[in-house]
DNA sequence: AAGACGAAAGTGGTTGA
DNA sequence: TCAACAACTTTCGTCTT
């Protein structure tokens, strides 16, 4: 067991799950000890010293064995990160032009561990960090809410679903500046992103709550039937997703609780039953 | 005792004058 | 720029299993 007292999580040496979240740690968390620091730092946020920084990439064990079902970093590409670590612990002192780009690849790499995101999360992540940069949108705002904003894009493109909060939740950037960043890179780079699918979260969160594959696939139908009926409109995907998962579980025997799913789903159990009433009325559905 | 229900008041974001 | 509005949340008392 890995304490990491950065993140607050209690992480398995072995395969690198987390075990427990959000330790609370009497000790103080990262502090500038001088002003030289103190600078640095605040700009920059996420790799706080390069300590721990170098720990938090020990700990990211899916990286080079584990990765996503095998595939294999590219050789050109794996060289290049192997030499921005490098860089990283000589970039101690003198500004360089690279360290700003130092830091913002860091930060995608931290974000994608620590989400337990693909790694075509992190390429695709990392053309739209460079992209916005040859654009100069990074200018006035801060390295790491770019980098986030880049990451959440990413995640929408390749359709693996995170939301705002969760990739707020990872980093130091609010919802609203994540949101707000999002939106610019968005227009000012033209990012042509498939709006959100609820189906996407059906499946993850239907696999988060081991729920059955008919139990899933109950759900889906739900969602194209509410869909059809224009009972999606303007509704949070995740609360869609809730709800017939919620009701699916009625109807195939695979009952969860709607606290629980409320919780895997981060919407309130208020919402859940908002969404499942409204598809329970549309389709005169009796459930038992 | 846990789960489900729904009313009421509050929040943050979008829209349209 | 401001007000209205819809969706969602929080909180809480009540009913159901």
């Amino acid at each position: 067991m890995i304490t990491d007292s950065h993140r607050g999580e209690l992480i398995c040496g072995e395969c690198g799950c987390v075990v427990e979240e959000r330790i609370i740690l009497d000790a103080p968390e990262w502090r500038a000890y001088n002003t030289d620091d103190h600078n640095k730092r605040s700009r920059v946020g996420s790799p706080l010293s390069v300590s721990i920084h170098d720990k938090g990439l020990a700990t990211t064990i899916g990286y080079e064995n584990r990765d996503v079902f095998g595939r294999r970093m590219s050789a050109a590409l794996s060289m290049k990160y192997s030499r921005l670590r490098k860089w990283q612990t000589r970039l101690r002192a003198p500004r360089s032009l690279d360290r700003s780009f130092v830091q913002a690849f860091t930060e995608l790499e931290r974000l994608v561990s620590q989400l337990g995101l693909p790694k075509t999360v992190q390429e695709t992540a990392a053309m739209i960090y460079r992209e916005a940069t040859r654009k100069s949108l990074i200018r006035g705002r801060s390295i790491e809410s770019m980098a986030a904003a880049s990451i959440y894009a990413a995640c929408r493109i390749r359709r693996i679903p995170r939301t705002l909060e969760e990739i707020a939740a990872n980093s130091r950037v609010s919802r609203k500046e994540l949101g707000r960043c999002f939106r610019i890179l968005l227009q000012e780079l033209k990012l042509k992103v498939p709006p959100v699918d609820p189906v996407d979260y059906v499946l993850r969160y239907g696999s988060d709550l081991r729920m059955n594959g008919r139990t899933v696939k109950c759900a889906i139908k739900l969602l194209r039937e509410a869909r059809k009926h224009g009972l999606t409109g303007g509704k949070d995907p995740s609360g869609l997703a809730a709800a017939t998962l919620y009701i699916a579980g009625i109807m195939e025997n695979d009952r969860r609780a709607q606290r629980q799913i409320a919780v895997t789903a981060t919407v309130t159990e208020v919402t859940i039953r908002n969404r499942y009433k409204e598809i329970v009325e549309k389709f005169h559905m009796e459930i038992e």
